[in-house]
DNA sequence: CCAAAAGTGTTGGGATTACACCCATGT
DNA sequence: ACATGGGTGTAATCCCAACACTTTTGG
């Protein structure tokens, strides 16, 4: 969506093709050089970041919808990608917004009772990728976008705040149900790599040997039998999450803690 | 809703009163007598029985909007509700529904884009409730209701079974997480009862002494120099939660194992 | 006194934690 | 040779699971 037309023709028949009064909003919660943090946009229109996120379309599966809307954001698909709450409540969620504040804005005329002005719940989905493979779009609405610091979030559009909170007490949650990371490593990963990537989502520290220990007692990852060469240190040896045992924990859960 | 004027007067007015595209289904969990139930209404103009649900008003907060359907059902507000997750992928939730089939069900004629008819999202919402205190009421579209054994749930509506599975999960994921049982018991219970329903929702056997040890351990409950008298038994002791670490728990979460 | 249900403690094994030194590698 | 980061084992503790007999009560 870049030119002035096709936004005035989504402001005005948009309703056609999607959803109105539901949306998704994706928390994409990026790893790289042992950070973790998530994706702001900058929308048009208004001062201060926001989340990424988008419209169902009216025929598409619900898991189709966010995936897409993750895909025309970063490229990416084949990701974890996990609904975590429904957003409701806030007065942003509740009351209509103003066309008015649209015209100002856009400079495009809307009726009242436009379907963008509408009440909107919105649903929130939170992703894991390594940001660094990350093929950013931009399109008319957001102009601009960074990858920000989770301990840095700045204030954020409406409820989006809330969001975030919720979808980082939900990853850190399902840290310890799931295992997470297939998304944001390499296929053959050291356990260097795996062990600061848990440290930094759970922002805390984890003692090394009896982390590798756990993970490998679980079944989740083995050992191979080769080493990466990572300049002028001892080799670390490369492991591979064990495909089967990874699928069933996803799928089973796991009781534990690190 | 009860008479066919209401229900006409839903169906062609309801889209200014409610959000179109967005419906709550609650799978109420009723526990009584040592047994765990859901509670399955009959609508009419269906074969089969199907969930509990209603609509969210346009400035109504959702989770309001859950409490009022609840409310409307059963008469019981302040109880245990959580919303588990968002239903929108199976083929009855991405499709649009046949007015036609309402004008033979209820006889009443409908626009072809009826609100009611298109494609309806579904926030699912789970609840605990002792349904012994439960004075379910009926309406126009549901004319019976029945507690079914968790363990033998008909095929339901739609996706509902779906539904029911997850929220059944969901429910005994809660249960190692967040401390249930506030609304299910009367405020002062005894250690058998308490006992007997973790193993109900859990559907198996947890040893009696090591279960009061945990709860007492993890400062939940609390030992009150009362007892009560059941007859020619020994009479057990009451309890009590303790209010403080049980919304504690609540907001912070238990991990833990039983 | 009997039947039914409640109450109560201990132990062994497994898991978790805490902790520090040597090894490998490229420059 | 050295600086940097990787790899490895053990001991103490805690937590969990398993287990059975005695007490209380009303009829």
């Amino acid at each position: 969506m870049n030119s002035q037309e096709e936004v005035i023709d989504f402001v005005i028949n948009g309703h056609k093709d999607y959803l109105p009064h539901v949306s998704i909003d994706s928390v994409i919660f990026g790893y790289h050089h042992q950070q973790l943090k998530i994706l702001l946009l900058k929308w048009i229109g208004h001062i201060g970041w926001g989340l990424p996120g988008g419209f169902i379309k009216r025929r598409e599966p619900l898991t189709d919808a966010a995936y897409r809307i993750l895909k025309e954001r970063t490229r990416l698909s084949d990701l974890f990608l996990q609904q975590f709450h429904v957003f409701g409540d806030s007065p942003y969620r509740a009351q209509e917004r103003s066309p008015a504040e649209f015209r100002e804005k856009y400079g495009a005329v809307t009726s009242e009772d436009n379907w963008l002005f509408q009440r909107t719940l919105s649903i929130g989905y939170f992703a894991l990728v390594d940001y660094s493979k990350v093929d950013i779009t931009t399109d008319f609405f957001t102009n601009d976008f960074y990858w920000c610091d989770v301990n840095e979030v700045p204030f954020l559009l409406f409820d989006q705040n809330e969001v975030v909170e919720m979808a980082l007490k939900m990853l850190r949650l399902a840290i310890y149900h799931q295992p997470i990371g297939y998304n944001l490593l390499p296929e053959k990963f050291t356990i260097p790599e795996i062990h600061s990537l848990y440290q930094t989502i759970l922002g805390k520290e984890l003692d090394q040997r009896n982390f590798s220990k756990k993970l490998l007692t679980l079944g989740l990852i083995k050992k191979l039998d080769e080493r990466r060469s990572i300049g002028p240190h001892r080799s670390p040896y490369l492991y591979q999450f064990d495909k089967a045992n990874y699928e069933e924990a996803l799928k089973e859960g796991i009781v534990h803690t690190y």
